[in-house]
DNA sequence: GTGAAAGCGCTAACAC
DNA sequence: GTGTTAGCGCTTTCAC
């Protein structure tokens, strides 16, 4: 070769492996730059079974869930020269199977399963994979490990916090019934709440936040002087519905989203508080373990509820308080 | 092997290559069936120097235009048995160098830049590099082939759609003048108002929606019947903004967006008719670009504009009139 | 028609 | 210390 050694020489001066003079490591490690060698990570892979590669399944087609999720993947294996192959599956059985067939030919390291809800699970069988398989916001098998939001901590900590500013009267507007998570968040909203809890179910839009509102503000009842939404639509639906009505956010009345996409938290005027699910670091997590799977490292199964973060912005006033 | 004929056979039958007896080949595919087999893509791209694998590159954090991209890449690539490796870069030259070359070393066939604006450039050079590139909705080099949307195209739709429909006076309230887009959008408008032409810039935010309007309506100044917006977050704002101050839409005024961004078009009240770029077309179009190439024909260079689609909703009224 | 042999680019084991 | 050899799983001549 160039720098006037085998290959085998190179190779093992390249990787810092076996034993050789210093100087001629050296002088192979510069030639190599000077070339713009880089070795062919299929031919590497071929030896190693491993490919440096996973790949990331989602039925999420508007990557609300996926891409920040996508966002902490990346960045977690970029490190580890892993790249990943994201594949949008449309809830299609047969695209999943072509989708994880064709990662497998590929020798993907493993694979992470995402979705865009915690109690469904993608139209495919990941059950018994020759690569470790991770699932991240979305259900899998029970012997497998799971990464979710802690959304029970996460509602705590807004109701706690309107409770916090001295509101009174609070009602929960959420989504469909139908939802987990949906559930979670009203039990933990329940459970602060007590007595008066009163929860209304509707659509994850802002249109429905509108309708709550003129429900809440409509008949001859007490008005509530704080509301968590189930999500961020309805909760800029509410606000906006409130300011319609000439009601004060957060003057009035407080308002809380969950979900913080930035792109509804930020528009809404006032700019929304509102629980951030911390997808990102969720991806962290999820890219890390299915890493560290694929190198032989056994991980316990089960679920792991990471973190919410209440995102104070301008809707509950009182951030003097915090 | 299971079938009882030498690796070679097996590979040839399966591949549909070299000359053997059809009962043979036969066999040994109902082998490979029942065995499961899968041919394994890392020893087969080290001979073929094909890895059936192409990286999409982008900076567009929010995933607002590569998504839909992506979703078009896939579609038309996943029957070529090719996958695509999403890379997030954020404007960061040395995050970008080492996920291409991550790309590079794992041999893909090709790399498809993409971004948020089609004048402005990835933070890596991609002009040398051994396999084809293509640019989707971000700029390239001169000999490069680039794809992006008609938007002067899309504009004229939008505005002769107002004018069809009746509309007197139209101005055009779009984002910062820094910004390509923005002047081609505004010189189709232009060109089809002519004289009467009023472009009002800001930006790319439902707040700048909001100030507009009340400039627009705050004056002396004669009212326009027609808005045609730079992006559909600054449709939203203006449609709020005048229904705030009881202006009709689509009765008294007319409100065009642009982008089609499912989450703010159709949250809109009513749900706002915008100018969609077909994000997920120019994506297919991109993919079997690069795998054209990869594959060794010649392309082109230059640029492509794809033609953009107005999406009727509910903000310009006249859908009869369509 | 079928199989044996060579080789893709690399790394691991073993000579020298 | 360094080079030679073998082999990862496949495809491709080329004998038979």
């Amino acid at each position: 070769m160039a720098a006037g050694v085998s290959v085998a020489t190179a190779s093992k001066a390249l990787n810092d492996t076996g034993r050789m003079a210093p100087e001629t490591r050296e002088r192979v490690k510069r030639a190599a730059i000077e070339l713009g060698f880089r070795p062919n990570a299929m031919a590497r892979g071929l030896l190693s079974k491993r490919s440096f590669t996973i790949g990331l399944l989602t039925n999420d087609t508007y990557g609300r869930f996926t891409l920040p999720l996508m966002a902490g993947i990346s960045e977690a294996l970029v490190d580890h020269g892993v790249s990943v192959f994201l594949c949008t599956i449309e809830d299609d059985p047969a695209l999943a199977k072509i989708h994880v067939d064709a990662m497998l030919d590929k020798q993907v390291d493993g694979i992470i399963a995402s979705g865009k809800r915690i109690d469904r699970r993608l139209p495919v069988d990941l059950g018994h994979l020759a690569v470790p398989v991770v699932y991240a916001f979305t259900d899998g098998p029970d012997d497998s490990v799971r990464f979710v939001s802690d959304d029970a901590q996460g509602s705590r900590e807004a109701v706690q916090w309107m409770v916090g500013l001295g509101r009174q009267s609070i009602v929960h507007v959420t989504g469909p019934t139908t939802f987990a998570s949906v559930k979670v968040r009203a039990d933990a909203y329940s459970e602060i709440i007590g007595a008066g809890a009163e929860i209304l179910h509707g659509k994850w839009s802002e249109a429905w936040g509108h309708e709550a509102v003129a429900q809440l503000w409509g008949g001859d009842r007490p008005r509530p002087d704080g509301i968590f939404c189930g999500n961020d639509q309805i909760a800029r639906g509410v606000v906006d519905a409130l300011r319609e009505r000439g009601v004060g956010v957060p003057g009035d009345v407080s308002v809380v989203g969950f979900d913080n996409w930035e792109i509804v938290a930020a528009a809404t005027r006032p700019p929304l508080t509102s629980v951030d699910m911390n997808l990102k670091t969720l991806g962290k997590e999820a890219g890390l373990t299915v890493l560290a799977m694929a190198e032989g490292k056994s991980v316990e199964p089960g679920i792991r509820k990471l973190p919410c973060q209440l995102v104070v912005r301008q809707t509950c006033g009182g951030v003097e308080a915090g």
